[in-house]
Parts: C-alpha cells; sequence; structure tokens
DNA sequence: GCCGTTTTCGGCCCGACTGTTTTCAGTCG
C-alpha cells in the first residue's frame, strides 16, 4: 500500500474522531501522521510490517497497530466503527470553508444535514439560521462555497515557476517605490516549496498606506482590497493570490520569521520557546514571566534569541532543523554558485531548440565548466529519436567543437539513453563506449508493476555504460503520479555499482524530490543537480534543482556537479 | 494519541478573523 493511501486514511480517520467530538489532540495526532506518513521517502508499509514505524516522530504504538490492521484487513477497525455511525458524504462537508467538525455535528444532529446536497438544501430553506449561533450570514456563504466547489474544483495549488517570478516581480515594483524601506518574500515561495497557494510580501514602509497603494494599482492586479496601514491583498489576473504585510522595522524580522513558516515549522519554535519561558508571535517574544515583549528587526535575532543557528528557509519544515540548530549540525546548504556543471540538457537533434554552440555558449555566460549534451535515444517513441549513426556525428561535432574552441570550458558527447521494459538500454555498448556521459532514464510502459520497474532500473544500473539515472520517479508535480519504484532498492543498487543519481531541475519535476534525495545523500550516493533544459533559457531551472538539493539537506560535497569534471569522474564507476 | 534536558502523567503554539453575540466559540493559517 502506498504511503499515501496511508496517510489518507489516518486523515480520514482525523475527521471521523473529530465528527465524533473527540478531544481535539487525539485529532490532531492522527493529522500528524498523516502529514508524516504522506512525506516519509520510505516505505511505511515495511515500516509497520517489522513494527518499526514507531521509529518515525508522531507515531507510537496505537497508530503502529492501527496501520497494520489497515495493511491486513483493508481498514481500521476504530474507522469502520465510525463509518457506521456518520454517513461517508458528511466527512464532505467538513471541506467547506468555514464549516469545522463542531458544526457539521450539529448541522447533523439538528437538521440532519449528511451531504453536500442535504447542506445546499438546508441553506437554501433558511434553517441552517435557526441554529443557535448560526444565522443568514453563514447560508450565504454556505452557498457561495457550494457554487465555488460546483464550478472550479478546490483550490488549486501552482508550481512555485508559476508563483516565483511573478512574486519576484512585485517584490521588485514594491521595493522601487518610494515610500518602500525593506520588501521580501514570504511563505512557501521563500521556502522554494515544490507549489504554493499564494504569494506572501512582507515590507517596511515610511508611507505604508502609499506602498499598499502600489500594490492595488499594480498592472498584475485584476482584484484589490483596500490599501491599508497595515497592507492589502490582490489577485493577479493568473488568478494567484498575493498578501502584503507591513509592519514597523522593530519588528520586521518577527513577522518574516512568523511569514515564511511553515506552521509546523513555527509550531515546534513556539514549543521550545515555551520550554524556555518565552512565547513567540508575530509581533515578538514575550517573556512569559515578566510579560517584557522584545521585537527583533533582523530575522536571524528571533532564532539567536531562541539558541539557535540561523536556518535557511527552505529547512524550515519540520523536518529536524530546529534540534540540528540547537546543537550546532545544520548542514552548510549547497550553492547555487557552486555548480560547475549541467549534465542533461537537449538540443534540435532530439527535441531542443537550441544547437549545441548556443547551448554551450550558454552555459559558459553561466559560468560552467562543462555541459553534457544528451539528446533522447533511438526508441524515444516521440519522434525527434537520434539514431546510432547520428549519435556517432555528434560525438564528432563536440569533439571538433573542444578542438576549436580550446580553454576551461568542456562539451560533452552524452546521450538520455532509453531504459527499456526489460532494463536493457536502445544503444549497443559499441555506440553507448563513444560518450562521455550516459544518462539513462524511463521514459515508457509506466504502468509495469513496482516489482519489475525497480528490477528494470536496477538492471540498467549494472550496464557499466551507465552513469546516472534520469528523473528516476517520473512524476509531473500536480499532473502524473510517480510511477511505482522502490526507490530505496534503486539507491543501494546505485551505490553498489558506483552510479550518480538526477535530481531533475525541470519545476514540473524535481525529481528526485527533496525526501527520497535526503535519503540518497545518506547512503552516501553522489547527486547531480540537472536541468534537463530544452532550450538555453531553460538552463535557469538549475534554481529548482537547487532548491530540491537544498530541501533535502544536501551540501556542496553531496551535489557532483559542484565538483570539476576530472574530480567528477573519479564518482563513477565505469572506465573513462 | 504522542511525548519527555521541568514530566511515564499532564501537558500539548499563537493570533486574526468571522459571525454571532454583549464576551466568545469556531475556524483558519
Amino acid at each position: 500500500m502506498r504511503n499515501a493511501e496511508i496517510a489518507e486514511a489516518m486523515s480520514e480517520l482525523a475527521t471521523l474522531y473529530e465528527l465524533d467530538g473527540a478531544i481535539r489532540y487525539r485529532v490532531l495526532a492522527y493529522r500528524e501522521a498523516a502529514r508524516v506518513i504522506r512525506q516519509s521517502p520510505v516505505s511505511i508499509e515495511e515500516l509497520a510490517r517489522d513494527g518499526r514505524a514507531t521509529e518515525l516522530p508522531g507515531i507510537g504504538e496505537t497508530l503502529q497497530q492501527k496501520i497494520v490492521d489497515l495493511l491486513d484487513t483493508g481498514e481500521i477497525p476504530a474507522a469502520a466503527k465510525l463509518k457506521a455511525k456518520y454517513p461517508a458524504s458528511l466527512i464532505e462537508v467538513t471541506r467547506i470553508p468555514g464549516l469545522g467538525a463542531k458544526t457539521v455535528r450539529r448541522l447533523y444532529d439538528e437538521l440532519g444535514v449528511s451531504s453536500l446536497d442535504d447542506l445546499r438544501e438546508a441553506a437554501e430553506s433558511e434553517k441552517i439560521r435557526d441554529l443557535k449561533g448560526l444565522g443568514a450570514r453563514v447560508e450565504e456563504n454556505v452557498l457561495a462555497a457550494l457554487a465555488r466547489l460546483g464550478e472550479e474544483g478546490p483550490a488549486e495549488r501552482l508550481l512555485l515557476s508559476e508563483v516565483l517570478p511573478i512574486a519576484e516581480q512585485l517584490a521588485e515594483t514594491l521595493r522601487e517605490h518610494p515610500a518602500s524601506d525593506q520588501v521580501t518574500v514570504a511563505g512557501s515561495a521563500r521556502r522554494m516549496a515544490e507549489t504554493c497557494k499564494d504569494i506572501d510580501l512582507i515590507a517596511t514602509a515610511s508611507d505604508p498606506k502609499a506602498l499598499s497603494a502600489a500594490l492595488v494599482e499594480h498592472e498584475l492586479a485584476a482584484q484589490a482590497g483596500t490599501a491599508g496601514d497595515a497592507g492589502t491583498r490582490i489577485t493577479t489576473f493568473n488568478g494567484v493570490s498575493v498578501d502584503l504585510r507591513i509592519v514597523a522595522p522593530d519588528a520586521y524580522g518577527n513577522l518574516l520569521q512568523h511569514f515564511t513558516g511553515s506552521a509546523k515549522h513555527n509550531v515546534e519554535l513556539r514549543e521550545r520557546a515555551v520550554r524556555m519561558g518565552l512565547s513567540v508571535s508575530e509581533h515578538g517574544i514575550t517573556e512569559v514571566e515578566s510579560g517584557d515583549v522584545v521585537r527583533y528587526a533582523d530575522e536571524a535575532e528571533v532564532y539567536e534569541r531562541l539558541g539557535l543557528a540561523y536556518i535557511e528557509p527552505e529547512l524550515r519544515e519540520g523536518n529536524g532543523e530546529i534540534a540540528a540548530a540547537a546543537a550546532g549540525e545544520l548542514p552548510g546548504l549547497v550553492e547555487i554558485t557552486d555548480i560547475r556543471g549541467d549534465l542533461h540538457c537537449h538540443t534540435t537533434l532530439s527535441d531542443g531548440r537550441n544547437t549545441p554552440e548556443e547551448m554551450a555558449a550558454a552555459a559558459r555566460a553561466r559560468g560552467y565548466s562543462y555541459l553534457a549534451v544528451t539528446d533522447h535515444s533511438a526508441s524515444h517513441g516521440f519522434g525527434n529519436h537520434v539514431t546510432p549513426e547520428a549519435l556517432l556525428e555528434r560525438v564528432e561535432e563536440v569533439a571538433a567543437y573542444n578542438a576549436s574552441n580550446p580553454g576551461r570550458f568542456r562539451l560533452l558527447a552524452g546521450s538520455e539513453v532509453n531504459i527499456l521494459p526489460d532494463g536493457s538500454l536502445d544503444y549497443e555498448p559499441a555506440v553507448l563506449q563513444r560518450l562521455d556521459w550516459v544518462m539513462a532514464s524511463v521514459h515508457t510502459s509506466f504502468r509495469i508493476s513496482e516489482k519489475r520497474m525497480t528490477e528494470r532500473v536496477i538492471e540498467a544500473l549494472r550496464n557499466p555504460h551507465v552513469d546516472c539515472i534520469g528523473h528516476l520517479t517520473g512524476r509531473l508535480i500536480g499532473k502524473r503520479e510517480p510511477y511505482g519504484v522502490d526507490v530505496g532498492a534503486v539507491i543501494d543498487a546505485a551505490v553498489q555499482n558506483r552510479k550518480l543519481i538526477e535530481i531533475n531541475g525541470n519545476p514540473n519535476r524535481r525529481d528526485l524530490n527533496e525526501g527520497y534525495a535526503r535519503l540518497a545523500a545518506q547512503a552516501g550516493l553522489p547527486i547531480v543537480v540537472n536541468t534537463d533544459a530544452q532550450g538555453v533559457d531553460t538552463l535557469s531551472n538549475m534554481t529548482y534543482g537547487i532548491a530540491t538539493a537544498r530541501r533535502a539537506w544536501l551540501t556542496k560535497r553531496d551535489v557532483a556537479n559542484t565538483r570539476s569534471w576530472r574530480e567528477l569522474l573519479k564518482l563513477r564507476g565505469r572506465r573513462s
């Protein structure tokens, strides 16, 4: 059973318990467990079968047993019992914004509302206002929420690449405004998360209202609230909602820390504060006993006051960073400026838009000392494939380029070779042998079993000509689920065969994801951060690859392409 | 239900906003 399915069962049970009036901390415990399970890079099924699920934070003996029950019988007895008590369609009603479990339970008990249809009818026939504490306004909000649900579905999360450029453009506009002092992008965009729900901008200003007005009047604003002293909110034409919060300079650090999140990180931070006799909020740090409040202009001072080293935004996910900061054991994260080359990109030979010469020029302009052109192999299946003859011509072409462009930069002849369903590659060894660098990726036959997919990739890792596995799980964020593959087993096989593995920086992929990348690094597997660029413009997707690497706690040393080409070659198993 | 450099029991983050109420519960981020 996939982690996502187990997490979904826990999350459902949390809602059922909540409807049943369980104490909130039990509900919270199940929600937290669901989050931990969903995020885990290792198989919860295997862990629970070994009785080791309790090794995860937030999972104790009770949940360990419930997971085993779920695996054995397909359901959790406690959930089955509650489902007999409350109709399954009641859970959907709790998804209406503004209606929590308490309210839904009352609607069920007092009005017999047990589905979204019942809810609509109750609101339309003005029965909700009969309940104590609820009024006509609630009916209006419910109907509006139901209408939104009907036309557009639940609010989608946007890719970081869709959000970050807008966030930076807006921040830049505000920075140029005469009334502005400091402006920073906060929230999940600052943490470089895979997806973002909205944009948070944090600012200080000599004239807050004027700065708010500048955002309201921005050409990207399709809708806008009122421009106030505390900030404002707009929605851009492509539907991204943007919150601007303006604060006095002396509390800028507190506000920035608070609105950078994540929620989990902030909760852990405040729990630590409580143990120190302190209370942390966006307004400052209060000494509980004396009631004295201290504000911090600089975010780093907030962490310092709590006895912590500064924590980079990418690490603020509640994955052990606070304990590491307390112990002085935070990793020195890899920086984009550490990157010395890109080992996965395409040219006009397959599906790219630029020639090798143009790609090389762009790579040099980025300060790289090497670039591998890795066009798709013969059986790619989407046209534009490269025959063995064409690939050998490419080898000559690359040699000629390097001969006529002496110096520090080296163009590398490579290929992104398809891994066929049986794990073989679709070029002969004699062809592969001529290449400087071989990426091997799965592009077809996704729907085989996890076992076969794992064997398929491991077979490719045994091939002496393969250097690196590309986009291992094949996911497209928000569009295509990763295919079933035992990442842990692939990591082990890669280490054994002295291969490398890629973080693909295409913002739709970010594959390996941060959880798996952290696992790979812990196993000692060298990671290559690549772009998979299809043109000179997308070589800049290194930003997203590095974001994932940093969120995976990777250091410069963990990332192979922070090395010179000569040093990098020492990491791989085959003869060069 | 989980967890432990105050605790194996008694705690478990903080504040804004909303809608309904004359002081607050519920919901959300």
